[in-house]
DNA sequence: TTGCTCCTCACGTCACGTGAGGTGGC
DNA sequence: TTGCTCCTCACGTCACGTGAGGTGGC
């Protein structure tokens, strides 16, 4: 009448399908069960329990190719693999919860739901001037900090709003956007530089700090990119840059894209 | 001087392999950016926006395939998208929790920490007389219940001990091991199925409920598994549980497995 | 008889990874 | 110069899934 369950009783057991569990079969992770009169598997209690012990690592992360080795290790050994598969499958669910914070980070950036003292600080740089891209490009970094640093959200926007806020650094970076088509010998580059240098060592809280930024391990990358932002194109804002930086550290000022 | 992040810096931005950026530029879910002279890829603060959004929908689960018309999609579907992108991140965040917790108890099972009722049922089994193989049988269903169903462990046990703390039932059960040898139309099996039906009618608290089992969809194969064990080795335990079937149907009982 | 399940075998797929064979940058 | 990064192209891999072509069970 009865003598054990077939292959799909037994998937749905595990909670995995009939495929599945013969794919196990055909990597040995689980034994050849006895066969019924029709060639059909039939699975018994302690195969179940095997199977379910397999599915379970399986789920869990461990690669296929270990899960027999581990199976038929000792009970102690087994323990300790145990404790770190678990580790690892707490690992991956802190990673899951992290990604779906950034997911909402993003997509509240990209639905023009950042802050109001984040549009705020937009809305004010278009009025003091900035072009439409070079806006774009601060908001860009704006939804990438928000997403990727959030701890560091709030201080890079202190940061912007007390660029925006000094009238005499506003100035300089409007003359910044003129030298820029200059040619990066013309001796403006270099008087610009030195101005630029002076206000910034008399307002250290103006320099861009890192802290922000190097959540990964490529800070000075990204402060090239998000400050230096164009210069292939602008030969003369590159050599601004570099002169402006030598100044700083002249000055004793750590300059972290260097 | 700089134009823009490498590939290895855009990756390591985005958290992930250069590999990884490389197939994404063959399935176009980013754009080819400007080479610089050496052939070298560099990134722009745009680029590496959509490469952060792409990896972020990516690591959620979307498939790759859907990605890109995703990120095309008007804002309102995007937002429609994404919640539901969230939603199965959600789950797939329950389920690593519920998986973890299974490995747990499964663990504990079979490092034979089951609970103290569960090795006191198990021990008591042996001392009155069930056989090795059978006792394994018990532990490997309490296992299986613990891991699986862990609400319904409690009334799980609680029938077992039920059963082996009646006398008469486990006499009956007694006589069963010894009927199982005889030819299936041997008239003691008919009347061991009189007395034992007789004695569930009388104490129906020592009939199985599916309760703690139908977890899954497939309750009745599971319930013949854990109870019917060993009925195609041997014909006259089947024709025993189906004459005790039809004799609690007829007394007005649900049989699960029926 | 009809639909559902089971069987094997071969190939497909998804999201990358590996490795060859080579050039460019500090 | 040495090691590290970059380039392309082809093939490999992991964990299954698909589909053909067929038989068995209620």
């Amino acid at each position: 009448m009865t003598d054990g369950l077939t292959i799909g009783q037994a998937a749905a057991y595990a909670g995995i399908t009939v495929k599945t569990v013969r794919h196990y079969h055909r990597l040995r992770l689980i034994g050849e069960p006895a066969r019924d009169k029709s060639g059909y598997r039939r699975y018994t209690s302690a195969d179940l329990l095997r199977l379910v012990q397999v599915r379970t690592l399986a789920a869990a992360g461990v690669p296929l190719a270990g899960i027999g080795d581990m199976l038929e290790a000792e009970p102690g050994a087994f323990a300790t693999t145990l404790a770190e598969v678990e580790q690892r499958l707490t690992d991956r669910i802190d990673d899951l919860v992290e990604r779906r914070d950034t997911l909402r980070r993003l997509a509240d950036g990209d639905r023009a739901l950042l802050p109001a003292r984040a549009t705020a600080l937009l809305d004010l740089a278009s009025e003091k001037g900035f072009s439409a891209d070079d806006t774009a490009l601060v908001r860009e970094s704006l939804v990438l900090v928000r997403a990727l640093a959030p701890d560091d959200f709030d201080d890079y926007l202190a940061h912007g709003e007390r660029v925006i806020a000094d009238p005499g650094y506003m100035a300089l970076l409007q003359r910044s956007g003129h030298v820029a088509e200059l040619d990066p010998d013309d001796p403006r580059v270099d008087e610009l530089a030195a101005d630029m240098s002076a206000h910034l060592t008399a307002n250290p809280d103006l320099i861009p700090t890192l802290s922000g930024l190097d959540f990964r391990t490529d800070g000075a990358a990204r402060f090239d990119l998000l400050y230096h932002y164009g210069e292939d194109q602008k030969p003369a804002l590159a050599r601004l840059t570099a002169l402006i930086e030598a100044h700083l550290a002249a000055a004793g000022h750590r300059i972290p894209g260097s």
